[in-house]
DNA sequence: CACCATGTAATTTTAATAATAACATCTATA
DNA sequence: TATAGATGTTATTATTAAAATTACATGGTG
């Protein structure tokens, strides 16, 4: 399949609002610089308000985040979007007959998760400031330009 | 797309091909476990021959470890088979007319990079022995019959 | 009312992966 | 030496998760 980029999507959906700040964004407006379509920001936008983190109108451009950008963590976006996935699969259509098979990849889970937790852990040390900071001096915007 | 399950179909096979000690394991009989083809065995098996893991012959069933399973991490698979394939993707089709959709996207890469790296640590500290240690926990193999 | 926005479901297209097929080459053995 | 069976490798097809797209109901504003 295609590789997910929703979780880069959303982030830049983000940043994107949070730079706007007061001027209000359109879905149209967003797409253009994901370089999408404007119902698929609103499908992520959807996720979004589901796992809490903005409210927006129906009929209206007015989205914005429920709580300051440093109280958002890269973990709490992932979650509204992706879920329960996983990085790392399991092969879950190994052979039942083999028991070998079966209990190898139980055994690879556990694993798997403890990697998922390092993972889940760095992602929430870093919050949606941090970002936003970042690419201030990504772009070399001055001092003076920035909120 | 489908989800990559290859990581977890090589850890299988290395497991299988440990706990068959002395025992000549063909990739049909592999396969057979995975419940996948023998060409798709061998091809993982190409992989970690090219990565250093394993030596296999031509014309016969022979493949083996070249080091003790405690000295191969799980990153060394993952090395193998799926290279410099990052967790996270970033979206690489923004709007490049978009100064912004640029540098939010390289900022992210940075901490993609973050937690990347949080994961290979983990990856790098677990071994193929402590996968086949567990795994025999997990089969409730008596220690008398374990190797 | 007219226009433009969101919200959402359904469908189509795209792309990474596994599955499969095909075959050259090597080994062991009868 | 001939044959059976194994690996090594490439090419093709099928599968599947994701993004793209379409469609339209619904709500807000001038």
């Amino acid at each position: 399949m295609k590789y997910s980029t929703k979780l880069s999507d959303t982030i830049h959906l983000l940043v994107f609002l949070c730079l706007a700040a007061g001027e209000r964004m359109t879905s149209a407006r967003i797409a253009e610089s994901v370089k999408t379509n404007p119902a698929y920001i609103r499908q992520l936008m959807s996720a979004l308000k589901r796992g809490g983190l903005i409210t927006s109108d129906r009929g209206q451009a007015n989205a914005a985040l429920t709580r300051d950008a440093e109280q958002i963590t890269m973990l709490d976006i992932y979650r509204a979007i992706e879920g329960k996935k996983p990085l790392l699969h399991m092969d879950i259509h190994t052979n039942p007959e083999c028991g070998v098979g079966v209990n190898i990849q139980l055994a690879i889970g556990d694993f798997y998760r403890e990697i998922q937790d390092a993972a889940e852990k760095k992602m929430q040390e870093i919050t949606l400031r941090d970002i936003i900071e970042h690419y201030y001096e990504k772009a070399e915007i001055p001092e003076s330009q920035r909120l």
